[in-house]
DNA sequence: CGGCAAGTTGAGCCAGGTCAACTCCGGTGG
DNA sequence: CCACCGGAGTTGACCTGGCTCAACTTGCCG
């Protein structure tokens, strides 16, 4: 009877339902003991995660939505540091909250808080759980890398040709390879590769009149050339140069 | 006498000998066993870990020194993407090399190819071990993630100041505060802040201006105003006013 | 002491930030 | 059902922080 009910929380969950992510590594026990001291929570577009809700429920699990960790500068302006998705598990156990970001929902947004103690029990027990958990947060940490990488020296064409990249990667489900959902705004868009939404506008456009993706709406995209594009997001300059060679010509 | 001899192999090395990192927290076995299916190596600046090396030995663990990740763009442009010092481990198996930055020594470095057999079968039964390594993997994650932040908006001062309390940070010993060892020499923290060598001189030389520190070398800093410093890589524009006043008073 | 890489300084320029005006779209209330 | 509203997105014109290039100085190592 009880586990129906868990059931009943649990079986519409990314984190249960795909058979990769974590809950599903559990047995039926554990899961029932992680369900009943765990709480969902459903979020929207602004919501934030508070310091003193984070005190007592420190690890995140992303079942769907895009969750961000925003940081903001003394003057107003922000910057999204990373991008959470289903089946990211954010673990903020002992992290001072001085020099930590902001969770905040970038959409709808459902979350499941776990219970520090029950967690911890299963990554002592449970290698297969173990296993998916260190390597999700491995990803986080060289996504994150990756990411400082791009944002360092990239322009801003390369830098959207790189976002792009990374959208096809994560995106779950089909692959098509030629379909790319955009998951966040332009605005958050534009916030994470620190630059601003008139640029992100501008280099969308640029992709476009070079043939490269048609968008034929604000989040999603179709590539009509993707050698091309990894090649600006590699920062190939020859591809560059095309354009002002002909530029060069118009004016001369 | 096997233990001594592994003593000997591994008594000097920081993640032995300091009680809060990793082999630290190994029972006498199974140090006894991960020194013997390891594999230490002395780097020296520009040497790099090959694919081939890493396929073999796909974790790292850092001893001294500073290790980069560099990611290498088509026309020449480098971006420092990580630093790891003493007592990080890298864990790279199953990581495409694909997407992955090169491991390139800044400096003289001693690391400790981890046997990944015996490395995970340490994970799966000693819960210390296991805990270590997890915050280790956790602070680098985040700090990969406060990198983004840093380099995503902020200007070039702000950056540098930010850039000075990540060294301050990490620094191990003593905790005098007011002075600072930069680990790594100007052109590598250039790539690491996606900044050119000349605008982190003219932007130390803003420092010194301010009153903010001193250099008395180019690997070492005083700090004067922490409290400025702080203000600067938190973005307030309040302090670069002041200067800009200054230019006004001068020019009128 | 010579040679070379790292670091600094100065001058000019451009990618992208900034500001302002406009359009588009989804949600809300009468 | 439509009028209205506000935030998101786009477009154009302008401006500036930091990149670029070149010349120079400094520091390190054999």
């Amino acid at each position: 009877m009880r586990n129906i009910k868990i059931k009943d929380k649990c079986k519409d969950c990314a984190l249960y339902s795909d058979g990769k992510l974590f809950c599903a590594q559990l047995s039926g026990d554990e899961l029932c003991e992680l369900s009943n001291q765990s709480r969902t929570l459903s979020m929207k577009r602004g919501d934030t995660l508070e310091n003193e809700a984070l005190a007592h429920w420190p690890i995140v699990a992303i079942d769907s939505g895009v969750l961000s960790m925003q940081h903001l500068l003394q003057d107003g302006r922000k910057t999204i540091a990373a991008l959470f998705m289903r089946g990211d598990i954010i673990d903020l156990r002992n992290i001072s909250n001085r020099n930590r970001g902001a969770l905040i929902a970038l959409g709808n947004v459902d979350v499941c808080r776990l219970s520090p103690k029950i967690f911890e029990q299963i990554m002592g027990h449970n290698p297969d759980a173990q296993k998916v958990i260190w390597e999700n947060l491995r990803d986080q940490a060289f996504r994150a890398m990756d990411h400082s990488g791009d944002i360092a020296k990239k322009q801003a064409l390369e830098k959207l040709a790189s976002f792009i990249f990374e959208c096809r990667n994560r995106q779950v489900g089909f692959t098509d390879g030629d379909l790319v959902k955009i998951p966040v705004r332009r605005i958050d868009l534009a916030e994470y590769l620190g630059m601003q939404p008139e640029t992100v506008s501008r280099c969308f456009k640029d992709l476009e009149k070079r043939g490269v993706l048609e968008a034929p709406s604000l989040n999603a995209l179709k590539l009509l050339n993707v050698p091309m594009l990894r090649r600006i997001a590699n920062g190939d300059k020859d591809v560059l140069a095309n354009e002002s060679r002909i530029r060069v010509l118009k004016i001369a």
